[in-house]
DNA sequence: GGCAGATAGTTTAAGCATAAACTTTCTCGA
DNA sequence: TCGAGAAAGTTTATGCTTAAACTATCTGCC
């Protein structure tokens, strides 16, 4: 289902969104594959553990990255299987354990965020600033929309 | 990393294209599957193989669906265990095969088609034609942005 | 105190996705 | 014509992702 031309509007702003998001995914990993052997998710838990010096519980790491508890399960188990992630047993709940960035994720993270910032304006270079916005503004929109979709209500939006 | 007020817009901007992107993405994979119990790549592989009577080849396929060749191997096999594709050895190149829907198949998709169109409207129906298409445009200035990282020249553009 | 139900996390089964190595077949030029 | 290299698919290894079933622990109420 590549962009037609005969469907309605909502179809094919649905397939340029789809793709041009995949696209510029695809082109993230592989920067990311290739400078630091690593993946988006991954890149992601760390940025997520980065804004938290204490830690959080898994079930709070897997709300933010908006995933499932069980995906969480083997992605942690493979950043402390490679030392980037440290967890220990929650000390007032039993069941939870706080899962933070060890040293030496906090520093693979801090080498690595400027140039996923860099790859990211990269791909956004030949957009103009006002182009920029409004993008963002109708994303805005989508998303609000999306929301109404789901709980017949719209979310309290910030920005 | 969730959408962020203090980065760069280029950064907030690519967390809420993802964000909006993964959220229509799961409500839409939700819905076949409570409806038809089915999949958003095998959707799309039966939308492509609609569009050609005749069937086209494994790597046809794989262009359309712009995933590798070795996924197509396995969804082509899952689509054939149920009917829904058949295939055959090509006639002028016996490392080719050509893939098509069964009758079944395209039974199943037309079933499907317009409930898919419907989920999508239902998607951006909070949101103004003049929304939807200053959306599309700037979606279209991002896909040539995204190119032009990629490639250093811009790519023919229809839309 | 103790039990019912909720919550945190893990496990399992299945599918999607990639990259890289591999097999088979084809093509093209010397 | 035949051989080198390209092209079509498949296989393999790895990882991400979900839903659903499961275990362990906690909480609140009687």
């Amino acid at each position: 289902m590549t962009d037609g031309e005969s469907d309605a509007l909502q179809i094919r702003l649905w397939l340029r969104l789809l793709g041009s998001t995949n696209a510029m995914e695809a082109s993230l990993r592989a920067s990311l594959q290739e400078r630091f052997a690593t993946t988006m998710p991954r890149f992601d838990a760390l940025a997520q553990l980065s804004r938290a010096p204490d830690g959080m519980t898994m079930g709070q790491l897997s709300e933010r990255m908006m995933v499932t508890k069980g995906n969480i399960t083997g992605l942690v188990e493979r950043l402390a299987a490679d030392g980037l992630v440290e967890r220990r047993v929650a000390p007032d709940d039993r069941r939870a354990s706080i899962v933070r960035l060890s040293g030496e994720g906090r520093r693979r993270f801090t080498e690595m965020a400027p140039h996923m910032r860099q790859w990211i304006e990269d791909l956004f270079a030949a957009m103009s600033r006002d182009e920029l916005e409004a993008l963002y503004q109708m994303l805005g929109r989508a998303r609000q929309s999306v929301q109404i979709a789901k709980t017949g209500q719209p979310v309290f939006e910030e920005g």
